[in-house]
DNA sequence: CTGTTAGCGCGTTCAA
DNA sequence: TTGAACGCGCTAACAG
């Protein structure tokens, strides 16, 4: 196996052959203009040599870059990385290149990013808002400079460009009429704080279930942030209060976590003292003690539907007046840990 | 907001401030021989009109790309989303774009990726294998053409690259010996066929343990496969014999949860009938039932350490010898699932 | 069917 | 301190 760090251009296989550049570049891309015996001693040279255009020239040449780029809040959430198995299935179908940013939840490290996109690198951009984004100037400009975006799961309202969804606002409503269903009567509604679309959504939802159910039930909103320790500390004295809930539903993973941590500690028995629900997308939850029920986001189909949407306004086909707005539904799946005692 | 679709390039700032277009593009780089008021002019509308230098012209001119691929079999997987994030962090505060590649387990295609890679489009590589992947001529080529490469986690033995791993042969080692010590006298190493090192590493863990402990005990390697039906099979037909093993060694989670899921079947009590450990980066499995003793890996610093050697590598900095091989040790976190009665 | 020419936008000579 | 000219590698328009 030999070393060679001279790199192959079109120049190199165009002088080996006593061609041109261009018969060269148009042999390789199987133009009819050219016979096929030129086109099979190109391609076998090139074949030999492992020679591959540079990226680069051609994209510069092109305005193309045949890349898209993925913003998430972060890659450790099953949701996002079910999503983003989504989307790279559909681009690598496309022959599309996957550029992955993470925000960390971080909105300027957002507009940084979105402002380094402008320049050509990508030809479109998927983006789930951070939870502390709050303008959506960095969208609107983004878009301005003509390159397509599609928002998923965390959207931005205000802005014009094509957005998947799931239906939160009736999964949530679902979800606590289920837990009503069951016999529960004080009803909990952890919320992860922000004013992220889909967590009013959520609380929406919780909300119109409650009122359906019994105009007079006093809903029990109780607002949570990212530190695991407060949060413990939150549900822990939600929970030993006098009046305590028998049933909690939590907005997020993370929050069914820390109140199953509670619930270990303090002894409580989940279904029969609490019963239990959350958004999630952890198939291990079945193995829970007991059985978590969740309500899961089709993660994966909103990741290639929203991937099938951004190909089609980066070949500028028609979109469907459905696509613009798209939405699945979530499905619930009922375990132990809403089972009527 | 006014819409424009027009680009802007050194040459309208250049028109706009009757400069020439070399003078924007060294006044915005803060060169020296440039004077501080003209540098300030330029700056001032570059920012204004939102000026950001044409990436693809940019790396065609300097033959740098500021971008790096990750390539991973897939990433609904704890270990490569965690490892990922450290590769994402370190890249960020590199200034470089980060590509990722999944090959689901597919060799084929990762060849494919290897190859499109060659191109320079990218500065540096970092790759985990395919398990089904069993030849290296496609790292080999990459390497000769230059692009440096970093191996982490499922490496390849015979290609001379820094690779980055964790301790797999020990940590196998001591979790055996963990069973051992909690009493359990027969135990089953469920193994995850391939050709990976580290399949090959956490199994001979194993079989060290055991013989070290006793060199008459007979060592029990179950080999499952990808499919859960068929490994839940296996495994059920391997617990429900008469000289049942008392204790399980997953290799991968995968196969922990196949057991945790055959014994709630067969209601097979754990620790008292069954010990388990397995190999897991999963946090949720303290919630388990029971809790699931699990050996986790490094993965985030993994991540972090193989891209910081990229780096050192494609800026051509000398590396420690350590690095060229480098192993951080995983910690065995020992819960319910393997308590001793 | 093939070759010549030109230019994508940038950064880096060399010259003034 | 600034400008003119060139070329990175590729492709597309225009000839022949």
């Amino acid at each position: 196996m030999q070393k060679r760090e001279d790199t192959i251009t079109l120049k190199t296989l165009a002088k080996e052959l006593n061609l041109s550049t261009s018969t060269v570049s148009r042999a390789l891309k199987g133009s009819h203009e050219i016979s096929e015996q030129t086109q099979k001693k190109v391609k076998a040279l090139a074949d030999k040599l492992g020679y591959s255009p540079n990226f680069s020239a051609s994209s510069l040449r092109q305005s193309k870059s045949r890349t898209i780029a993925v913003i998430i809040p972060e890659i450790e959430n099953t949701f996002f990385s079910q999503a983003m198995n989504g989307i790279e299935e559909v681009a690598q179908k496309k022959g599309y290149h996957v550029l992955i940013y993470l925000t960390n939840e971080d909105f300027l490290r957002e507009r940084e990013i979105l402002k380094l996109l402008r320049n050509g690198r990508v030809d479109g951009v998927m983006i789930s808002v951070s939870n502390t984004t709050d303008s959506f100037e960095h969208l609107q400009e983004l878009i301005n400079t003509g390159i397509p975006l599609v928002c998923f799961d965390r959207v931005a309202e205000s802005i014009d460009a094509p957005r998947v969804t799931t239906d939160d606002l009736s999964a949530a409503q679902q979800a606590t009429q289920h837990l009503i269903s069951q016999g529960a009567r004080k009803i909990a509604f952890l919320s992860m704080s922000s004013g992220l679309s889909i967590s009013n959504q959520r609380k929406h939802g919780y909300l119109k279930a409650i009122q359906q159910h019994d105009r007079n039930t006093e809903p029990i909103i109780v607002e949570c942030g990212t530190n695991d320790q407060e949060n413990r500390k939150v549900i822990q004295s939600l929970l030993k209060q006098k009046q305590a809930p028998d049933a909690i539903f939590a907005a997020v993973e993370k929050l069914a976590i820390n109140t199953y941590e509670v619930c270990h500690e303090l002894g409580i028995r989940i279904p029969e003292q609490l019963k239990v629900i959350s958004f999630s997308n952890l198939p291990a939850v079945a193995l829970f003690n007991p059985a978590l029920s969740t309500i899961v986001q089709p993660a994966y189909q909103i990741g290639k539907e929203a991937g099938t949407i951004l190909f089609k306004l980066i070949e500028k086909k028609p979109l469907y007046s459905s696509e613009r707005k798209l939405s699945i539904p979530s499905k619930i799946i009922d375990r132990q840990s809403t089972q009527s005692s």
